[in-house]
DNA sequence: CTGTTAGCGCTTTCAA
DNA sequence: TTGAAAGCGCTAACAG
């Protein structure tokens, strides 16, 4: 049988009380008692029954999650994942509050941040954008002892707990690999797509695809980035404008949302005169477009693990215990049609 | 706050035990009185906390883990994570049970699982050998209620609760593509490097890289393939033997373990003449040659998630709950030097 | 500094 | 068929 508290303050002499004070590290123990509780713990083998504790201390974990109320299929999805997640951890003494500001908006994220303070949640999850009074708030929040999680796009500075999102640098510089190599014997300039460059994500991956091609294939033509907005019709525009100038256009590295548009371009092309495609998030239009060899890669991350990795970072940081660190680094998957999901 | 049984049975007018029985379906209660706590149950949105009830069932989950005595880097790091995942799951009543079977030996699987079957565990997990004694066994198992899922290597037919790891053929299509492609424009034969062709991942990794090369790249000539026995010198033998054979060979799917060898036969070659090489799993040696470009791609799948949606699969199956299905899909993951973790 | 005691939400005897 | 009461392993007042 696995000892319990009770064999522990047995076998070192003391009460429960005394035990539980050593367990967790508070004060008002002589050093002695401490000691011969702790030689209790390792001689026993004992490990503390997590379930029963948070029962008993009847704690309710809240966390907040604070989402751009963005339309494009990735934070569709990303949402879809806190609800099912928020639903799900009711079970587990965790309530999850998820509150909505406008994309892109500096202001609003930090009322939302400022919002969450004032409830004093255990912890708060949010989509950051990289702004100096982002990081103000996010650290009020910190100072306030509420642990903060950034989701998908990170902060600058160490104004968080943890980060729970791709190395976007990686990202690009996989997707300049992947680009080099697909293209090797076939000449032409290739198209780095953003969806705006003021997001530090976007920013990030135009970095290290430039990088990357800059060191591996220096013979190859990198084009001025352009901006689609995270629009359809626009990236579409941009698309068609980079074409038409450039007939030998023989790569697109697509970094935003709105590659509907990008996809229709492609489309309209005679198949021998399509570029090399890697985009990034797997939405049902990249799938598509994967599985009809639109597109040739496509580089995703995963908004269900994402939050369920927040959820477990924001917990244990709020009981103070560890967390598996491998289970917590978000992956660049990398998919192509024969690997799809 | 949320609903409590005592809320339960305060609003149905009935006691504590009733509401129980109700909840779990025991018998001897009116149907009367049922439809009233049921009723009061969907009234006050009551869901019933599993961490208080597994305390006050005094219920710990026991799990048995079944892995073969291999001395390669994949499955020591696999032992080392399920070490790692029974630490920390005997602080969440479950005890997890390793046991060790050599190697490749149906008669020492098939007694084991018998023997695992006769401590009558929740749930048992194992490295499966695709034999009909094999299959056998896992059915008696389910036979006796006991949650049966393979791990890394599945077992033919349904003769279990589900199969913790990735999707061989997919893993063979990925790198037949990726061969295909970083090879475009250079000519030369493909090495297929097998570990054993008797194992059943081995002959789908094979199987898929073929139909790719077949259906993509029909002018690429594919060598037969050959077998390393998972052994490095084994291993680097062969890939002596067909370089010497074909002083034109341009890449190699290596798809068993011992890889050592294989990276060392690469790495005498002058830089222009390497083929191109995809090969399995991240291990020390893999990740530097991948660094080192000796070698162009490694697939991989994590151990660690492997054993811990083991886990949560066992233990959703121990109390009949649901498993978050995106969760438990095992991916294959591509790993350039470019986004190595 | 240490111990006593009453729960947390649920299950489980044992009576009624 | 139903209910009262005692716990599961741990924590948290409140005394001492």
């Amino acid at each position: 049988m696995k000892p319990t508290v009770h064999d522990i303050a047995a076998h070192a002499g003391v009460s429960l009380a005394t035990v539980d004070r050593v367990l967790n590290g508070r004060a008002g123990v002589r050093e002695v008692t401490r000691l011969r509780v702790e030689e209790a713990v390792t001689a026993l083998g004992f490990v503390r029954d997590v379930a029963a504790a948070n029962l008993a201390k009847g704690r309710v974990y809240t966390f907040t999650f604070i989402l751009p109320a963005n339309d494009n299929s990735f934070m569709i999805g990303l949402r879809a994942e806190v609800e099912q997640a928020a639903r799900r951890a009711s079970g587990e003494r965790m309530a999850i509050r998820i509150v909505d500001v406008p994309a892109f908006d500096t202001g609003a994220l930090v009322a939302a941040l400022e919002d969450a303070q004032a409830g004093m949640p255990d912890g708060v999850a949010f989509v950051a954008i990289d702004a100096a009074e982002v990081r103000a708030a996010a650290e009020n929040l910190l100072a306030a002892g509420i642990a903060v999680v950034t989701l998908v796009s990170d902060l600058g500075g160490t104004a968080r707990t943890h980060y729970a999102g791709i190395d976007n640098i990686a990202a690009g510089r996989t997707a300049g690999m992947l680009t080099g190599r697909f293209l090797s014997g076939r000449a032409g300039p290739v198209l780095p797509l953003a969806g705006s460059l003021m997001v530090r994500d976007h920013r990030e991956r135009l970095q290290g695809f430039s990088a990357v091609m800059t060191e591996r294939f220096p013979e190859r033509a990198i084009l001025a980035p352009v901006e689609g907005r995270d629009d359809p019709a626009t990236a579409e525009r941009m698309v068609e404008e980079a074409l038409a100038a450039h007939g030998d256009l023989c790569g697109i590295y697509s970094f935003g949302a709105g590659n509907r548009g990008l996809i229709r371009a492609i489309e309209r092309l005679p198949t021998q005169m399509r570029p090399v495609v890697i985009l990034h998030e797997l939405t049902d239009v990249t799938r598509l477009a994967l599985v009809a060899d639109l597109i040739d890669a496509v580089l995703n991350q995963d908004a269900g693990h994402e939050v369920r990795s927040a959820i477990r970072v924001l917990k244990a940081a709020a009981d103070g215990s560890k967390v598996v660190e491998a289970q917590e680094r978000i992956r660049i998957d990398i998919f192509l049609k024969d690997n799809l999901p």
